[in-house]
DNA sequence: GTCTATAACTCGATAGAC
DNA sequence: GTCTATCGAGTTATAGAC
């Protein structure tokens, strides 16, 4: 009963300090605006995880490790390659676009300069691209597909997916003039498109 | 002489704030940052730009420009549409080479929520995005191309040259374990692959 | 565990001398 | 135009009551 009003508090706390990290970026996070959205009082934030940078750092390596999982894991199963291909397009850009800010929250703090807590937990991270590479080895190998350097396959995938994500206050202006409905209809369009491109990349002729 | 040396300090402000704002975001730069690599006191900021808020509207206004300017001229030529293409390419890619931290400064800025001076600056930019849609349907209409949507393509040639350059730090760990000089080379060696790829969205067969 | 009050500090901005 | 000194708002963090 403790240890649940315990878990309830630090859950609350974690969720509102992504959301206002996601937003704001961790210079612009306020803790007293964490602790307005998680409904407690500031002090507590402090007595919960002692500082800002400690948050701060719960926060990200929690949500990079979630967008990590999803990106490595799904072409794990035994399906057609092109099937899960497919598969992994449409999920993705289905998480990208319900969760819009949170690509753009790991690259932009992975991308700032001095001591940096986000490249620390991202190299203490180990993650093992080789399952990838493996993968799509075999599927080389079996004949599936043509003989592609898998490193390139892997950040195609990633660019096209991602990008129109992350720039999507520019795109939205420059191409569709603001019209927020617009780009969402493009960008669900674009689902066949990207796949298709991929597809163009390893399909034998 | 009087003029020259406004110029000159106005120059060596707007040089440094350029450098900080870019590395730690609008709200992660500190006024006496700037001013101690300007080489000035941080009070001649005030001076010259009344606030940090108009400091940095002035530094993102002229970064934005310039990096709009380079993506929408160059396909403004005669030539044959694959040597604009590809010559796009390489320059493009050069050009994020060596400023590797401003897309990413532009695009999270335009991120950020709350009334946001990026995307007011982008607003009133007015940026003509027909220009580009009017050459590709003109190659489209002298048969130069396949009948592709121009703003695909142009989404497509700019997922593909600008995300593996904003998602450095996370691809130069995953893919090439840190080793920096290896993410150099294989970047350098993508021209290549991103050329062949746009090149068989839009080639006639 | 949770709250109120407040200390300690950072940082943008200004006053005023030169 | 440029500098030194300093104010004052805003923020993280802590002390201490309940």
């Amino acid at each position: 009963m403790l240890e649940k009003e315990i878990l309830n508090t630090e859950e609350k706390i974690l969720e509102a300090a992504k959301e206002i990290f996601v937003n704001e970026g961790s210079a612009g996070a306020r803790m007293q605006e964490i602790a307005d959205k998680a409904g407690i009082n500031k002090s507590l934030l402090h007595y919960y995880f002692r500082s800002k940078e400690k948050l701060f750092e719960k926060v990200f390596s929690i949500t990079f490790s979630k967008l990590i999982t999803k990106i490595l894991n799904i072409f794990e199963s035994d399906e057609d390659f092109f099937v899960k291909l497919e598969k992994f397009i449409e999920n993705y850009l289905d998480i990208l676009f319900k969760n819009r800010f949170i690509p753009m929250f790991i690259i932009s703090e992975l991308n700032k300069k001095g001591n940096n807590i986000a490249v620390t937990i991202l190299k203490s991270s180990n993650i093992d691209f080789s399952i990838f590479v493996n993968i799509v080895q075999k599927e080389i190998r079996d004949g599936k597909i043509k003989d592609i350097d898998a490193r390139n396959l892997f950040i195609n995938i990633l660019s096209l997916c991602i990008f129109p994500i992350v720039a999507r206050p520019l795109i939205e202006e420059i191409i569709f003039e603001g019209k927020k409905n617009n780009y969402e209809i493009f960008l669900a369009q674009r689902k066949d498109e990207i796949f298709n491109i991929i597809k163009s990349t390893i399909i034998k002729i």
